[in-house]
DNA sequence: CTGAAAGCGCTTACAG
DNA sequence: CTGAAAGCGCTTACAG
């Protein structure tokens, strides 16, 4: 089944319209631009005429005469993670009242990638980028702002004197988390974090280093690093660590869960009485691992997490995190590409505690 | 802290390349294009003059006189719907082998703000657009394709025949539900379903009334119609549920849920052996509320739901689901448009059961 | 207050 | 094979 488009007669331009209104081209931009004060009668004419053709003006004239687009490019390290997309919908409420249209993107924590979107979305001539960086040289995003198209970096503490950058702390973060599971009298802290690559997890395993050392306590932190932010690298980390721990049989990772424990396996007294995940979604599969072992959160162990994605409150035991301000992050990266790209500045969000009920005293 | 930004010296131009070559620019024009073949020597000339300056050509003025772009638009209803994340991926896997560049935004099912999205894209003069419709009328897409912008429908069986579509069978997604259960012997069924307004809920509530009536089973489903597609609106709608069935005490739909219940409550023998929820995410909130109330998933109540978003098989029980082919629909609703935009067709992808733990016969 | 003209950066027939 | 010219649709000084 195919059917041929109906081929659109040519939208119509400003010749159509200053025919029409019987002035010239001139006139109907300076009335399209609301300048000069135009008589208004002629004016009247002209908006006639605007009305009659149902006439758009060309964006892409426009922007090739003035050399600014509505186009605003953003590039995340992935479309799937609720983090990023709570993010999106704050920058694209910001975007849109500048009346700019977002270009979303992912560069999947690849070098590679980013730097062909930054390239593509710069040549698009964008009017400006937000971006989250993979590539810590920062290398093509400097040749990007170096081309006039100014970037600002998300979720991102680099400050380059050319650019702008908006994060939240995630030292402070980590260091919250770790305090929080301290005060509740953990002794023995696990910490579940995303692979050492991304910035964010270098910075938040620093952060929780430094909170355990100051009360003296270093030792009693032992750190997992995971390949990916993902529940599903949560869930089989987990399992591992529970089969190595002689709580779980181990099992093909791919395989269905055992049937559930019924009756609650007696953890080793070495075994972590806390643990601390580096995202929500890493907390989501541990949560997930703990139940089909038959371990109970709170109970047993504690689970803390960091993002306080939607999914987060609303697990089967609601998530204790560390929550980011994420739409108020972007909408504030937003504003700033906006409201003075040539202007650099680095913001800095912090990130606060959010008790629910996957935390609580260490089990006896 | 502010900075003035190093201001970048324009850019070169075609120009600036044929005069260090020391040719025209319609020769330039050639070599970049790749056209009659340009004597040898001359390509050399001009292809160091391009190195030198790092010229790149600007897309603005090529799309204007070209008049083709390489964006393309793409409105889906949320941003933070998995469905809509994973269909995304799909799409931009397809955009990138054409060099095409995806501008990713979220109508919010609000049909003021589908129909401004629409005509800002299509002002944009993009290349094309991806649109799940919310407006069913359809008459700014019909507007936009009028203008020359090519749209296809996302996730959208409406088959005008000015524009492609693309959709999954969600009557026969949600019969296959239906008779799943059917099949494991369960006799009072619940629907928990989206809010009508949504095609998407209609068609899966067809399609499940279909199947029931087909054994002549209508009057042993029940429907629940809730006010999103979200985890949200389905832990608080089971709790109604619960509530109003005597099992759970109401409570602020807002507040903790209660402490596990230890004791597996008895269900009223009225009460649904099964819960067919029409997307993962109701489901899953679904999960967590059932569980909130000590009601054993699948030994009390089977569970399934619609989609296989990746969070449908890390869930606490793996999910029993109807699984939709969303990356795949996502790059065949590209292909369609980058391959041929005039040749209108309809595409119908098949759903499938992907049987998890969620789903068992029915509690004796 | 309005019109004629130049020009944004590129591509495309069309001569030569 | 190459160059000169026209033109995509718009905006912006600059005369009048």
């Amino acid at each position: 089944m195919s059917i041929a488009c109906s081929p659109s007669p040519k939208a119509p331009s400003v010749k159509d319209v200053a025919r029409l209104a019987e002035v010239s081209v001139g006139t109907v931009s300076n009335v399209l631009n609301g300048r000069s004060s135009v008589r208004p009668d002629i004016r009247e004419r002209v908006e006639m005429a605007i009305a009659d053709l149902s006439y758009v003006p060309n964006p892409t004239a426009q922007a090739l005469r003035t050399g600014i687009s509505p186009l605003v490019g953003v590039a995340v390290l992935d479309l799937a993670n609720p983090f990023f997309m709570e993010a999106a919908t704050g920058m694209e409420r910001r975007l849109y009242q500048d009346g700019c249209i977002m270009a979303l993107s992912s560069t999947h924590s690849d070098v590679e990638e980013e730097a062909r979107l930054l390239r593509a979305l710069a040549g698009q001539g964008v009017r400006g980028i937000l971006l989250t960086p993979t590539d810590s040289s920062l290398e093509v995003a400097l040749e990007v702002v170096s081309r006039g198209v100014p970037v600002v970096l998300f979720d991102s503490p680099a400050t380059p004197k050319e650019m702008s950058s908006i994060c939240v702390d995630d030292r402070a973060g980590a260091a919250l988390a770790a305090q929080h599971l301290l005060s509740l009298g953990h002794r023995h802290i696990a910490l579940l974090n995303g692979p050492r690559r991304v910035r964010q997890a270098r910075d938040r395993l620093a952060g929780v280093e430094k909170a355990m050392e100051e009360v003296g306590r270093r030792k009693d932190l032992t750190v997992y690093e995971f390949d990916a932010f993902t529940a599903e690298a949560g869930r089989s980390g987990v399992r591992a660590m529970l089969a190595g721990a002689g709580v779980l049989v181990p099992g093909g990772a791919a395989d269905p869960p055992a049937a559930h424990a019924l009756i609650p396996p007696t953890l080793p007294p070495a075994f972590p009485t806390a643990f601390l995940c580096t995202n929500d979604l890493i907390a989501f599969g541990a949560m997930t691992a703990l139940r089909d072992a038959g371990v109970r959160v709170p109970e047993d162990v504690s689970l803390i997490g960091f993002d306080d994605v939607p999914v987060a409150s609303q697990m089967s035991v609601p998530l204790t995190t560390i929550r980011q301000p994420m739409a108020e992050l972007g909408w504030a990266s937003a504003d700033i590409l906006l409201r003075n790209p040539d202007n650099v500045q680095h913001q800095r969000f912090y990130p606060e505690l959010v008790t629910r009920s996957s935390t609580a005293g260490p089990r006896s």
